[in-house]
DNA sequence: ACATAATACTTAGCTTTCTAGGTGATTATA
DNA sequence: TATAATCACCTAGAAAGCTAAGTATTATGT
């Protein structure tokens, strides 16, 4: 690893100032930023010997759920665009993890399915993703994480609301 | 406005369960991902008018802060490697914001400055952040932000230690 | 029925980010 | 003092995201 990349990571955080509000280190934005940036990067470290990138990983976790999805529904719930989600499902079909499938009924529709190769990954793949949860959390209570995912969720409202 | 954002965004979070560990709506690493999406497009929205992207920004406000720094130090305050780093104030010097110069002590190193005219948006662009802030964190107390601000600084930690 | 709307996906082009592997300047060491 | 190591920045190439505009297909309103 470049020595670059460690220096930033590890200390960053190191000079947090609680009296200036708009500091970095104090904005939930730039809070978001590095660490969907960290849990990415983390999570890809365990899933590469699979051949599943952090992008990737995002849809497979939804069709596990939930197969023979659409791919605007699919995008949906991955939280992307349509626009993205035409490249990253066509480099999940190109990695042999996905079908795309016209839907007879109605010819505009694209359903996704699951190869069976990536159906069985999900044995192999969610309990890295707890690993990952369970790392980042660690020293966290139950009640401030749920606090966490209480508050991103409502900012997230409040910022895409009337759109 | 595209339909298809809007309502992707719209009901995205609208059925959170809270039973199952991993539901995408539960995991802070989603949740950071679709608030530092939210975050950016929504500043972008206020700065467009003044021609400063997100990207450019994040850069601007560490300088207003912080002149006559290093590229690698301003990276580093950034939380971007050196390599996004050089595109970004390659973008920044092009649209006329940051002038960079050699370091006569050591000509290694390049000194970023700021033009009058990105020393003068500050002033405007300051309370947009400001805003954006105040928007997304309605409805929220000050302890829960701080519950917030503390966890993701930690989380963040955890994922990046011992790289 | 037919023109118009809306829907579902695609394309093109840009931005922001990354990793890996450079180049040249400075510092440390044998 | 020569050589090696380190430092500071750059280049190349790819991933993942966006907006805006385009192409079929289906639904709707007169």
């Amino acid at each position: 690893m470049r020595d670059g990349a460690k220096s930033r990571e590890s200390s960053i955080l190191a000079k947090q100032n609680p009296t200036t509000y708009l500091e970095p280190t104090q904005s939930i934005g730039f809070l978001s930023r590095i660490n969907f940036r960290a849990f990415s990067k983390a999570l890809e470290k365990l899933t590469e010997p699979y051949d599943v990138s952090a992008g990737q990983w995002r849809f497979l976790r939804v069709l596990w759920k939930r197969e023979g999805v659409t791919q605007r529904e699919l995008c949906r719930e991955v939280g992307i665009t349509e626009a993205t989600g035409v490249k990253g499902i066509a480099s999940l079909a190109a990695a042999g993890f996905v079908k795309r499938s016209i839907d007879v009924r109605d010819k505009r529709k694209i359903i996704i399915t699951l190869t069976p190769h990536a159906r069985a990954l999900e044995a192999k793949l969610i309990p890295m993703a707890l690993e990952i949860n369970e790392r980042a959390l660690e020293g966290i209570t139950k009640k401030e994480a749920d606090t966490v995912r209480k508050v991103l969720a409502k900012t997230y409202f409040n910022l895409t609301k009337e759109d």
